[in-house]
Parts: C-alpha cells; sequence; structure tokens
DNA sequence: TATACTTATGAAAACGCTTTCAGAAAACGC
DNA sequence: GCGTTTTCTGAAAGCGTTTTCATAAGTATA
C-alpha cells in the first residue's frame, strides 16, 4: 500500500520536480545506497539487481544532481582554467586541447578571464569550486597563487615561470630553442648579421625566453650584441609599425628582423612596404606563433610552429596526475617547429 | 568549556579542511544562519554584528561550497556553454563576450564541445549542474533539445533557428542582410553582373540566409539567377580553392565572387592568383566576417563585420532574462557592417 | 551441523549550506 | 505603562548525494 501512495507520488513528480536518486530507489526496490553503488561501480551489486535499477534510472530519466555529489564526495571533478585574456592568435587552439583533455579524462571546465579589475571579487576560482586549477601566464595575482601552494592546492601554470619559493609545475613551449633556430637560420642560410629583435611587453615572460634564444644565436656565430638593435614591438601589429618607422628613420642599419611574434610581423611588414624595403631581399623577417594569416601574407611568413594545443592537453594531464596524487616533473617544455616560408629568403615555399 | 574545545578544534582545523559556515559562526558568536544572512545580504542583520561576521569570514579565509549552496539554494548560479567545435575565426570573440558578460551578471561559464563521438556520453550539460544553456548552432542533439525544451529549461540558441514546434529564442546575425549589402555593392558601386556564391557546407543555416541575400540583390537589380554560379566552397580553404579552379577550368565565365566566409575568399584568392586573373580588376571578390586577416592579405579583402562579441554578450543576457522569468522576445538579429577594403574594386582603403 | 568467513544490501550519518518558523527583544501606539 | 507590531536572531529541517557501519544471507570450513 504504501507502494502504491508512493507510485502515485512519482507519477506527479515529474510536474514539480525532477526524480532524484530515492525515486529510482523506490522504483527499483532498493535502498539509494544500492542505486549509488550500481551509479558509481564502488561495490559490486548483484547483477540482476543493478539491471534493475538501471532500468529505472532509464525510465526516469534520471541524472544525479551534481552538487549533491560534489557536497557528499567533496570532489568537484571540475577543473578551474584562468586566463587574462580570452582572445589572441593561439587561444583557440589551447582552450581545445584543454577542453578536449579534459571531457576524455572525465571532468568538467569552468572558464574565467581576469581581464578587466576583477581583481575585487576575489576567490572565484579555487578550492570551493574546483579541484585544481590551470593557470595560464600571470592572470593569477601572486598572493593567491600563494595561498592555493600553501593550502596544496592542484595547479599547473602555463606559460609562466613560477618564483623559487613556488615549486608549482609548468607547461610551456620551447621559446628560447624557437628563437635560436629561427635567427641562426637568417644567419647560416642568408648570411644577415644585424637583425632586429622586436620583443614584446617588459616583463613578458616568452619574450624573454625569444631574446635569450635570439642572443645564443648571435654567440654562437660570434655576431656581437648591438642593444640598438632590441627594440619593443609590444607583440601588437600597431606599436611594431610605428618603432620600426622609427627605426628606419633614425637610419638604424639591419638586414633582417625577428619579430617577436607574428603580429608584430605584420606591423613590419606595414613599415618596410612603406619606405619600400624589399621582403626578403633588403630586409628579411621571421615571425613565431605560425598563426592562420601567416601563410597568407605575401610574402609568406617564416615563423615558428608551437604545438599550442598539445600544451592545452598536455596541462590537463599534469593537472590530473597532481589531482591524483601521482608525483610529476616540475617543467615541461614542448617542442617548437621552425616553419620556413618566404620571407626569410627561401624560395621553397609554394 | 564547550567554546573553549571548540576553539581548540578550530585552531587545528586549518589543517586538516578548510573553514566552513560554523566556524564563522562560532567566531563570531552568532549563528550559521545568521553568517548565512550577512553573506547573501538575504535579511537585515544588526551593523554591529554584520561586522563581526565579516570580521571571522576575513580572518578564517571563508569562501563558501558552491556545492553546498547550490544543493540548499537548488540554483546552480552557472550557465554552460555548448559548442559543436571550439575553434574557428570567430570563435574567441564571441567566447569573450559570453565570459565578460557572464562574469558581470555573477554568473559561472561551463563549456562543453561536441566534437568527436561525444553523443555517447549524453547529458553532460543539463538541469542538474546549470540553470540554462546557451548553444551554438547544431551542437545539441534536436531530441535533447526537446526534452530541455518540455521541462521548461531556460535555452538561448545562437545562430541556430530551431523548428516550428520549438519556440526556443535566438540571437545571430543579420546574414542575409549582409549579403545583399555586399552583392548590391558588387553590382551598384562595380557594375558585376556575373556573381558566383561559393557557398558553405549543405544545411548550414548562416550559409543559407547568406545565400538568400545574395538573390535578393540578383533581383533587386534584375539579373537573372544563375545556377551554375552557385557552388559549394565549405567554408573552408582547401575546398574552396578546389571548386574555383573547377569553374575555371570549365570555363564558366564570371566577374565577381561572392565567397561564404573569410576562409573561402582565401582559397578563391589563390585560384585566381593561379591562374592570373587579377583581383578586383578582372574578378572582383568579398568575403564574409571580417576574421583578422582579412586586411593584412593582399589585395585587402572587402567583407562583412558582424558583432561577434556583443553576439554573445546578448546571448547571455537573453538567457539571464529568462532565468529570471522575464519574457523576452524570440529572436534578436544583430545588425551588419560592410567593411570596404580594396578586392571589390574600391581603392579607398589606405 | 555448527562456525567462521564472505558478500550483498540497507539504515543512517555525514557533506555545508539556505530557508522556514518561531521566539525574544525592541519599538511603537495609545 | 501595557498590548501590539516590528526587527532581529537561532533552531532545525531540508537539499540529494556518498559512505560508513552493521546485518542478513550465503559459502566454505571444520
Amino acid at each position: 500500500m504504501k507502494t502504491l501512495s508512493e507510485n502515485a507520488f512519482k507519477l506527479m513528480n515529474p510536474k514539480n520536480r525532477s526524480h532524484t536518486i530515492s525515486d529510482v530507489a523506490h522504483r527499483a526496490g532498493v535502498s539509494i545506497a544500492t542505486v549509488s553503488r550500481v551509479l558509481n561501480g564502488t561495490t559490486p551489486v548483484v547483477p540482476e539487481t543493478a539491471e534493475r535499477v538501471r532500468v529505472a534510472i532509464e525510465e526516469l530519466q534520471f541524472v544525479p544532481r551534481t552538487a549533491a555529489r560534489t557536497l557528499a564526495s567533496r570532489k568537484t571533478n571540475t577543473i578551474g582554467l584562468i586566463l587574462s585574456e580570452i582572445g589572441g592568435a593561439f587561444f583557440p587552439l589551447l582552450l581545445k586541447g584543454i577542453e578536449a583533455e579534459t571531457r576524455a579524462m572525465g571532468y568538467e571546465l569552468l572558464i574565467h578571464s581576469t581581464q578587466g579589475a576583477h581583481a575585487s571579487q576575489r576567490k572565484t576560482l579555487g578550492e570551493h569550486n574546483t579541484d585544481g586549477l590551470l593557470v595560464f601566464t600571470s592572470s593569477l595575482a601572486m598572493e593567491e597563487l600563494e595561498r592555493l601552494h600553501k593550502i596544496n592546492f592542484p595547479i599547473v601554470l602555463m606559460h609562466q615561470t613560477p618564483p623559487e619559493e613556488l615549486p608549482i609545475p609548468v607547461v610551456t613551449i620551447e621559446n628560447k630553442d624557437g628563437a635560436e633556430k629561427l635567427v641562426s637560420h637568417l644567419i647560416d642560410e642568408h648570411g644577415r648579421r644585424r637583425i632586429v629583435y622586436m620583443r614584446g611587453p617588459v616583463g613578458h615572460e616568452d619574450s624573454q625566453w625569444r631574446e635569450r634564444g635570439y642572443r645564443e644565436a648571435l654567440e654562437k656565430h660570434n655576431i656581437p650584441f648591438a642593444p640598438e638593435l632590441v627594440v619593443e614591438g609590444g607583440f601588437e601589429e600597431g606599436l611594431a609599425f610605428a618603432n620600426m618607422q622609427k627605426m628606419i628613420q633614425d637610419g638604424i642599419e639591419f638586414d633582417a628582423v625577428f619579430a617577436g611574434d607574428d603580429d608584430t610581423a605584420i606591423g613590419v611588414y606595414r613599415a618596410l612596404k612603406m619606405s619600400n624595403r624589399l621582403i626578403p631581399d633588403e630586409v628579411a623577417v621571421v615571425g613565431f606563433d605560425d598563426v592562420q594569416f601567416a601563410r597568407y601574407i605575401s610574402p609568406a611568413l617564416t615563423t615558428i610552429r608551437a604545438p599550442i594545443e598539445e600544451v592545452g592537453r598536455e596541462s590537463v594531464r599534469q593537472l590530473i596526475c597532481l589531482l591524483n596524487g601521482e608525483q610529476i616533473e616540475g617543467l615541461v617544455l614542448m617542442r617548437t617547429e621552425l616553419v620556413i616560408r618566404e620571407s626569410c629568403g627561401c624560395r621553397n615555399h609554394p
């Protein structure tokens, strides 16, 4: 009789609110504990019982509430991604990798950008709503990073090396090595010696590493470093254009430009064309990133390709290792690849 | 005395697990109900008491658990975004708008892409973990859409018109109007009459609307529609190149190409250049989307700019209206804008 | 057949909040 | 001053799961 009235309740139930685990339990004639067990496979359940439960779940279209699960199990099954800004050429690739791997590992993905004065609403992402955090470049205040590290909260940094006292794992790309390959190519293959490095914003870590690579390539070829050849391009077309133009007006001599990234290269192109300097004959130009338009501009841009999507995937993998309590190496450097097109002076590109 | 032992507990507590609302309550000498009230501002609390609570929260670095809140309040405070694929030229802009507005409205953002055979793990995003859903193009099975609509779950569609029987609100751009402007420009300003439309994949809604605009422009100028001038470009450089090349080989005559999107335009450029047809003198080319490289290719591409970021923001706004039970209009069309550069034959671009 | 192990299951206690309900204290009206 | 409101606060009941613990079968052991 109890069953009957409860059945009646169940029939009207869908109208009011969606089913819970106990609806399923009643229908399958078991306890909610058993339903939970077949749901999670935590403990063996007699096959027939399990099947009954599964049928009930299907019939009731039951989907467990995430919040209740999280509360009870103290696992959010979610990883958080913090970026300083959404956008930029390789952001989609990065996110694609992150999303795919996150999903594949059975986690949810919560995204936060810290652009604007979001500093006010602190702690939007952290222990209370994620199991671990992916932090891209310096999008998180050092203070918060410290706090999280102190409570042993799993974090993986992307494209950002932490200070010594915070041994947080990092995934990034071989900026230095890539830059070195690029500059060496200009020297070895095209005999360039006065090579400009148009760097990114001050303090930008990727840019700093690229400059290191630039210098190492020079050293390796016994070319003295000339300070006047390093100027800011801001990783941005406009500033790159302006500063390139300024260099030309100032009469600084150079026969090649290593643009800090591909956007910078665009600005460089514009300035050079405007003063009728031929690319690559008079000035060779190379970029970094291999964004989509690199192959479409004229001449096609020689640049460095980094496995951005793989950076995303790998970061997630590392983070999940951390979540599982496994030990991981502190630094993963993804290999970069030289993409030779025409702007360096090579002609092997269709 | 009880207080004392509890204080002792509190002191060791941080080591073990993070603080809860009752830790705060004890420390401030109030009940957890009061803490909850100052946390949420649901009910007035005497200022001094409120201040004591705030101090305690600060001292304990207390952050409420999202799961507990969600469970108790039956609000997830999260909106879900479902896309078929992460990537594509305007994805970053779209996401940027969505993220910013979501945050501004005090919600969290959960992202899912349905690329790959994710059909298996159904219901990853829905009633159980979000308050509402943003669905981009046809990334959600119609069946699931139907189910959600049936239980009155808030949804806003982006760039996808639902079937008649599912009156779900939509936010999209004025594809038809944009295409019409583009094609009319080619006719009015440049006297073109044999205009190719290189459409997107079959069934692609944006493409269909653009074709409608193309036809209307022709009609408006009394140019008969020529079926042989509509070919598939797939919204993709490779296919566009191949099919453009084929048209040329087949000897089909045309004096302009309306590429379905900017990627398509790239393929068209390549094919035209390969057979030495001058752009825009012999063949005018226009695209759609105004992706980043549109201004960098040569000649600079005349195209249509859509307020993609605003589409993202508006979708979120609509969804949140829905969440608040407000009534909203069923369709929001964002205005598109003609961006005239050089590829149409105009010379007014620097 | 009695005894000691295994399983498979259910009852009930968390998990950490929000919210209802009721009572105490304060303010008000006359 | 004494009822009557109005404010503020606390106790306690959920919210929907997971998980521990105990128990009832079922099996193997003696």
